[in-house]
DNA sequence: GAACTGACTCAGC
DNA sequence: GGCTGAGCCAGTT
């Protein structure tokens, strides 16, 4: 639907809408706005999160994987983040993911 | 301007 | 059930 590039915008805004203590997917963002681009330029689009107050800690890959976190400040940051918000981080992966994981396509639409 | 790379995912083996 | 290859778009070399 949308030919506009601007859906760096929509995925800003879905991942501002992942409650606290809760985590989602690229491919889940990508699903919800039917990006045929697909996850990958849904972490294309995290390169300027910081830029836009979006809490991008929230995403993770399909696996649960702190894959981002070597975009944040400190390598550890990213984990802290999620301990903050009760979110258990173990070998850089997110514990208990399958509960944890918000899907917007589920619960938003 | 072709080739490479990247915060990913899926299908096939 | 873990490894490999291919596909997606955009920015960089």
């Amino acid at each position: 639907m949308p030919e506009n590039r601007d859906y760096f915008e929509d995925v800003y805004q879905v991942v501002r809408l992942v409650p606290p203590g809760r985590v989602t997917t690229y491919g889940a963002i990508a699903r919800y706005l039917s990006l045929r681009a697909g996850a990958r330029m849904v972490g294309w689009a995290m390169n300027g999160a910081h830029v836009h107050d979006v809490p991008a800690h929230r995403v993770v890959n399909r696996v649960g994987v702190l894959s981002g976190k070597h975009h944040f400040g400190s390598p550890t940051a990213m984990q802290e983040l999620l301990e903050q918000e009760g979110v258990r981080v173990e070998e850089d992966r997110v514990q208990n993911f399958g509960q944890l994981f918000w899907d917007p396509v589920s619960e938003l639409d």
